[in-house]
DNA sequence: TTTAAAAATACAATCGATTGTATTTTTAAA
DNA sequence: TTTAAAAATACAATCGATTGTATTTTTAAA
């Protein structure tokens, strides 16, 4: 900031305005109690006077504490995301903590750099929801060495004494496909999310064992993999199209689910008697369009309450062990997936 | 952060390891020409193999300059400041500023919290769309006197030198109102947001002269004021049907008529055959809806880049004098306007 | 009133960088 | 080889706070 020198007040120009040492404006600003109250009283007038505000980066550099948490997003403007985020901030908020929100947009590029930043500006812990492309975790090693705080939320990493949360994705996997198997569905296609990080290799999973045990036979080629965004929604539905037999699609986020429902509606596709659908996330969206999407509820904003409560608790407790919380959701049933 | 102090690598230990002095070590991280290239690469590597990681906290203590821009937003959860938050950031991250996102969730009191945690940590200046709530700048000027920028974007303000950028709400509502009209609507209920803040003020008084410009009588009644949620959409529906003549709704934003809509429609009635309607913003899910929702699309991403370099400007440049822009928007016509 | 304990305040070093000036070393011309 | 200019490096102060220790002042008991 480019400030005019004379306008920058610092303790020092309190303390020399009463003719008291700059240690004893100090503790008086942070109500020390080795500070008379009479002596407070005056220096609180002298600051307001005199228009001081304190340097947040002159006092977190000497205590070497920024109560400050960074959180790593994907992208704020999913609803999931924008949910974990409220409960984040409720959570630090009421245990003094500010909260930097960054986002990645699904780039491990952006995400090296973001790491470098936070780690300059040593905040004290970090929450990460890592990007689709991070397969390796080589640039939170530095942060780790130097003291900091990991805690992975939402997208599973097993990462040296990291903590997580997350979702029973595999779980949530298979209840949506036998959801789908037992109202009727053959020949489900599942729109997959790459590959690359656990989330949804454990999404795939779900969704080939509970074609397993009902017997349906498993086809790697009714398995769509993507970024899963609106357009691969489109190019999907028409990969379905030609296919030709297809009743069900199973996809791993409501996007493209709802983009593809959109393409195939276009096209005279009945939702749900012709193809039945099921998304994941449960956004605002699913429940207007029509017919209403079926799709997984996850309890974002707990997550993130959750997630900020482990790493303060971390930060501020050095000792705690890590720890892997997996948190229950909800199928929600709406019409896209009457079948039959 | 509690860093065990032997873990703390500092350009001293850099200097020391190499017998040299730490002002070298400053200049050679910093690449700066004073330094041989022989002795920058030296220390390049050792700075690598001790581990170094720069504490930007010192540094922009001393050159009172944090490169970091901060920016206010009610809500990140609502598209349409996602995407003006994408579009702050790719033009700050260009010109090598980091971006902190604080959400005031519409309260003052939060506003004022964040205006004190980010003047504390001496960020170069401040994007911020004010809250519902803010009647006074009272919180602002302190920043301003330390020196820094505000720019304001979205919701217009006039305030002592401060640049902004918003679009011309007024114009925006008068359009959409005469667009019902010209649709055969008599009877329009305007839902208006806070009367406190200009932005609302402006789009209602675009609604009331559309309505004087054609000969329709403006009706006090027909203005329901709230702060436009969805349970607010829902609240309204309710007091329309209840006034029973009811043909057009033009609301400030399309979370409202949303809702409105659902239930509307829940309750039989025809959109847009019986009740046409407006929204605003041009969220995603208008154009998912059925039938899909006529609203007014404003330069979402464009506006983040103009309000980010305009600030940049401002912190680079002190002269530059302050500019009030305005956008221009646009009217997306679907089929919930399609009164007759 | 004297004096020991408690309370209040002052002293001085420090966090980890940056930067203007001084000094040393290197280069290259005479 | 000498020497002046240029290049490289070192010295020392500084940004604005915090904090352990030392000193001074106040309080209250004897």
């Amino acid at each position: 900031m480019s400030i005019k020198k004379t306008e920058q007040i610092t303790i020092h120009d309190i303390a020399r305005a009463l003719n008291i040492d700059s240690s004893t404006v100090s503790r008086a600003l942070n109500d020390s109690p080795r500070v008379s109250s009479k002596t407070k009283q005056r220096i609180l007038e002298k600051a307001t006077e005199l228009g001081y505000q304190r340097n947040s980066l002159a006092s977190n550099l000497r205590t070497n504490k920024t109560n400050t948490i960074g959180v790593i997003v994907p992208r704020i403007s999913r609803n999931f995301f924008s949910s974990v985020i409220s409960g984040i901030e409720d959570t630090a908020q009421e245990a003094g903590y500010n909260v930097i929100i960054c986002q990645s947009f699904e780039s491990l590029e952006r995400e090296k750099k973001i790491m470098e930043t936070l780690m300059a500006n040593r905040v004290d812990g970090i929450l990460i929801s890592i990007s689709m492309h991070t397969v390796n975790y080589d640039h939170l090693k530095p942060y780790l060495n130097l003291g900091g705080s990991i805690v992975f939320y939402d997208r599973p990493c097993h990462f040296e004494n990291c903590s997580s949360i997350s979702i029973n994705d595999y779980k949530a996997s298979f209840q949506a496909t036998e959801h789908l198997i037992q109202n009727g569905c053959k020949n489900i296609v599942h729109f997959s999310g790459p590959q690359l990080i656990d989330l949804y290799k454990n999404r795939k999973q779900g969704y080939v064992d509970a074609l397993k045990k009902y017997g349906l036979e498993f086809n790697e080629a009714y398995c769509l993999e993507s970024k899963l965004s609106e357009e691969d929604g489109v190019i999907f539905a028409k990969k379905i199209l030609e296919m030709g037999h297809i009743d069900g699609i199973y996809s791993s986020n409501d996007t493209a689910a709802i983009s593809a429902v959109q393409y195939l509606k276009s096209q005279g596709v009945n939702i749900p008697k012709d193809i039945a659908v099921v998304g994941f996330n449960n956004d605002p969206i699913s429940s207007v369009i029509e017919p209403g999407l079926t799709t997984i509820n996850q309890p974002d904003f707990e997550m993130g309450k959750m997630a900020s409560t482990l790493l303060i608790n971390h930060i501020e407790n050095k000792k705690t062990k890590p720890e892997s919380k997996v948190l229950d959701i909800e199928l929600v049933i709406r019409n896209s997936s009457k079948h039959n």
